[in-house]
DNA sequence: AACTTGCTAAACAATT
DNA sequence: TAATTGTTTAGCAAGT
């Protein structure tokens, strides 16, 4: 100890850099290497959406004229229009003669001179509602049955070898993308010709009265169509490939339109470009200077980082480097998913939220339709469920300086809870001591973080053990411990000779990791027990114990009584195997109850059954190290949690019960 | 203030 | 020999 040269302070090393290619190679597999710039297609995508003046001319007579035949058609049904809510002039008596007449006979001049432009106009939005509408059928539809195929196959293919069905899978999935992504662009556009207030239930016009039967291939002539006829601009700028903006508004999270803002911008990188909550339905190009996805000199491209000096030069790189081919598409869908994943994390989360807080009788801050992040609780005390969850939390760098999107004027200032574990060493220790079981948490953002990249608020000791623990026969070798962090998460797929030296670190630092001699090397397990037993340092008495972690989670203004009642009321959620997402409570629970460690036995002893979320204890396991297998004589009951993990068995609540001042209520 | 925990960096040995 | 794996020491930050 204390050896003077090493008082030489450490110095930041580029020692990182040689890490990433290694892991790049180890990842990548190289497959997909050389592909990138096959077919370099700008151009071509681009001719897909063009459409001669002349064209377009026709498409509007065409989609007048499918109006007007609508309109004449209400007309004679005695169906009144919403959408132009005002008629003031009784809206052109059209003659009985001409409504009778069946649509197709009118040509589009007839019907121009019929009907005034307003009225056109107003016609056009109705029917364009309509159109959105059958398109919404017709995409759940197909998406159904997607669904169903891919659900066959895998059933099908259970005992069949993986390869093929996992192709299968894909090509299903992709279809399903793609549907998605039709269906979501389509949306847009409509919105964009400003029907975005339009609901696809307000149509009033009967669904029979059009043709009912829309075959595909009418609807891709049909979206190319409407598409071509939105700004020409708008459709060259965005290259078609919109996609990750209008996330929001598909159909898979159509509540979120009643969310505020998100602001999706910042997603790919996290660097925070969200100024302010700006308006999605609006083109991206505000500031004319600037780029959602330009930002302090830098592509923020997913996984691009290029510097660029100018935006100019950022242009120019995102028309080479990301012009539309099959891997900047694919790289866009894995955007929408993140997107996806986090919105509905949001609404999930936000409802809870809500219960919880009507539960509790607690008011919330604002009756606001989804919450920002609430802030409840301190981003200190924070159990990451709940924070790192919210995101604001979308990969916000460091520039903590940068506010949370929503304004939230009230309580403490949520600065970003989700900051906290995203920038550099951040002391995941908090999310740590409440022993988010680390699984569920994963289970439940497992899109998220294999996709953004933001730094999982685990320690590595229980990352390391998770990967363990998830494979058949819980052991690893090293580096299939790295493949697993590289794999799960997109935060280790940088700097990784930092982490992965961390890793190692760890695996030999804690005498929870084994070293296991195998017959091809060695491999890692993890002796449970050891595990446990580090994790509560020195509790004292648990009643205060649950006492500080309730507080801590930001109900410090309840009483005591309240405070009993919210940890006993978790505890049959707990014990639900669906009750995946409450990580934070079951987190409590946990702590309560590893301090209460007289009853350990009994969890012990039927601790097997534990949840499907805990793997099983692995006494098996038991070569230790050189260890002196001390563990089981000492004094320290082997840690309640011995056998299980963290998920709850049912002891725990009578542990608890026991425990817990829980005189007054009921 | 002392202690603990977790992270990062780094040196070094052993193994592949 | 180089790379990987494993061990150990050290300093720092944050929490207890």
């Amino acid at each position: 100890m204390m050896v003077e040269s090493a008082s030489e302070t450490i110095r930041s090393t580029p020692s990182s850099q040689n890490g990433v290619s290694s892991l790049a190679n180890q990842t990548d597999g190289g497959g997909g290497g050389g592909g990138g710039g096959g077919r370099e297609g700008g151009a071509s995508g681009e001719t897909n959406g063009e459409m001669s003046p002349v064209e377009l001319l026709h498409f509007q007579q065409q989609q007048a004229l499918q109006v007007a035949r609508q309109f004449l058609l209400q007309q004679a049904t005695g169906l009144t229009s919403p959408s132009s809510n005002e008629n003031k002039q009784p809206a052109v008596q059209v003659p009985v003669s001409v409504a009778m007449m069946s649509p197709q006979m009118i040509t589009p001049q007839q019907m121009q001179q019929i009907l005034s432009p307003p009225q056109l106009q107003a016609l056009l939005q109705q029917q364009q509602a309509i159109m959105l509408q059958q398109l919404q059928e017709y995409y759940k539809k197909q998406q159904e049955q997607l669904h169903l195929q891919l659900l066959t196959q895998q059933q099908a293919g259970k005992q069949q070898p993986k390869e093929p069905l996992g192709n299968k899978q894909l090509a299903f999935q992709q279809q399903l993308l793609q549907m998605q992504q039709l269906q979501q662009q389509h949306l847009l556009n409509l919105q964009r010709q400003g029907l975005v207030g339009l609901q696809p239930g307000q149509g009033t016009v009967p669904l029979q009265t059009l043709p009912q039967a829309v075959c595909p291939s009418d609807l891709q002539q049909l979206w190319k169509e409407v598409t071509a006829t939105q700004p020409v601009e708008d459709s060259i700028k965005q290259e078609g490939l919109d996609l990750t903006t209008n996330t929001s508004n598909s159909t898979s999270f159509s509540a979120a339109k009643v969310s505020p803002p998100i602001s999706h911008h910042s997603l790919p990188n996290g660097q925070s470009t969200m100024h302010t909550p700006r308006r999605d339905s609006s083109s991206h190009e505000e500031i004319p200077g600037s780029h959602p996805l330009y930002g302090h000199g830098e592509c923020k491209w997913p996984g691009c980082e290029t510097l660029c000096e100018d935006l100019g030069q950022f242009v120019k790189h995102l028309n080479t480097e990301h012009a539309l081919d099959d891997r900047s598409t694919a790289q866009c869908r894995v955007q929408m998913q993140v997107v996806q994943q986090l919105e509905i994390q949001l609404a999930k989360e936000s409802e809870r939220l809500q219960a919880m807080m009507a539960h509790l009788h607690m008011r919330p801050s604002e009756p606001k339709p989804f919450s920002q992040p609430l802030n409840l609780v301190s981003s200190a005390t924070l159990s990451k469920s709940t924070s790192d969850t919210f995101p604001d939390g979308l990969p916000h760098p460091p520039t903590s300086a940068t506010a949370p999107i929503t304004p939230l004027r009230q309580g403490p200032s949520v600065i970003s809870s989700s900051t906290l574990h995203n920038m550099g060493p951040i002391r995941r220790r908090n999310s740590e001591k409440f022993c988010t079981p680390i699984s569920s948490e994963l289970a439940q953002n497992h899109e998220f973080y294999k996709n953004a990249d933001v730094r999982p608020p685990f320690t590595y000791a229980s990352l390391i053990r998770q990967a363990i623990l998830e494979t058949p026969d819980r052991q690893l070798t090293l580096n299939e411990i790295y493949n697993w962090f590289t794999r799960m998460f997109a935060y280790f797929r940088r700097n990784t000779a930092t982490w992965k030296n961390a890793v190692r670190h760890n695996l030999s630092l804690h005498k929870c990791f084994v070293r296991v001699e195998n017959v091809k090397g060695a491999v890692w397990t993890v002796d449970e027990n050891e595990y446990q037993k580090r994790r509560p340092p020195k509790m004292t008495g648990s009643p205060t114990l649950v006492k500080n972690m309730i507080s801590g989670l930001g109900y410090g203004a309840l009483n005591a009584s309240y405070q009993a009642a919210l940890a006993e009321s978790n505890f049959p959620l707990l014990n639900s195997p669906t009750m995946i997402n409450t990580s934070s409570t079951s987190g409590m629970l946990h702590v309560g109850h590893d301090d209460v460690s007289s009853t350990v036995e009994q969890v012990n002893s039927n601790g097997s059954n534990s949840p499907r979320l805990s793997p099983q204890q692995y006494s098996h396991q038991v070569h230790v190290k050189e260890e002196p297998a001390e563990a089981e004589d000492d004094s320290r009951p082997v840690s309640l949690m011995a056998s299980t993990n963290q998920n709850v068995t049912i002891p725990d609540d009578r542990d608890l019960e026991e425990e817990l001042p829980v005189e007054d209520l009921s």
